[in-house]
DNA sequence: CGTAAACCTGTACCTGGGTACCGAATGCAA
DNA sequence: TTGCATTCGGTACCCAGGTACAGGTTTACG
């Protein structure tokens, strides 16, 4: 008896339901790279693994913190031997790491900024931030 | 004898270049409202006030971090009296405050889940998803 | 005053990230 | 085995966010 928790399969609309994406965008991502081709179907249907649906739900989450496609596909593919040697991916990974960072603490700054102007009764920004009543450090942010 | 430090007035292309943006991008800007209409020479030349510089250098960050155009018009401008009161605009300030510290959240986990990934010497995200040997929690991230 | 550099408006185009539509082929179930 | 949903591939389109170009004025320098 094959146990029945691990060869599922799923089939492109399955997986987009699943993961909460339109069909085409799993054939898009396919496209870019982004997911691995997944096993056909004797006709040529898309047969993904369970596991898929981790990954897309990796994608969007990422995308939404403001990652491109090209470096979630980077962030994903965090090695999978694409020419590259093991000790290079890892600098990879660090880099990504601190990429990712520095964005926390760019929001960081702005929530603090956020909520001090919120806090000191701030009603635009920009007015505040010419203000000496509100110290609003966004000249600190990361220059560009 | 007028103080030079205040009254300076940058044209288009020294705003741009301040503020390391393309020209062209300072009136798209002002097209979707994100910084107000400048004054004008008689010959209608833009002159920013020196301020300037900065709004545009907080859009170029918000925006780094995900946020739309339009999210950031609402973040800068939260306030400038658009028709809303006073304290509707200090309700979108702590809504969008809440939108940030989900975001930090988030990038938090990928951060811990990234620099886990790293120390336990996994090669790619996904194939270390499945082995138990990595604890990586992909999967409590925010749920779309 | 002449002239080059910068600026003006307007429109057209580009990239990224999808989405929609097409007609043909497959999958599954009765 | 018939039939309807799903998927296939390919191409075309959409929106956001810019960027480029055209053809004409304005500024500023010498």
């Amino acid at each position: 008896m094959s146990a029945g928790t691990d060869a599922a399969g799923l089939r492109s609309g399955e997986l987009a339901a699943a993961a909460g994406v339109n069909p085409q965008t799993l054939r898009y991502y396919e496209r870019r790279g982004l997911l691995t081709q997944p096993d056909r179907t004797l006709g040529g249907h898309r047969v993904y693994p369970a596991e898929a649906a981790t990954v897309v739900r990796i994608i969007k989450v990422a995308q939404r913190l403001g990652f491109t496609l090209d470096e979630v596909a980077e962030l994903i593919d965090v090695g999978r031997g694409h020419g590259r040697s093991r000790t290079d991916l890892r600098a990879r990974a660090v880099a990504k790491l601190d990429e990712i960072e520095a964005r926390i603490a760019d929001l960081t700054v702005i929530r603090d900024t956020l909520r001090a102007a919120v806090d000191a009764g701030c009603r635009d920004l920009h007015t505040c931030a010419h203000e000496p009543t509100c110290p609003l450090p966004f000249a600190g942010l990361a220059p560009t």
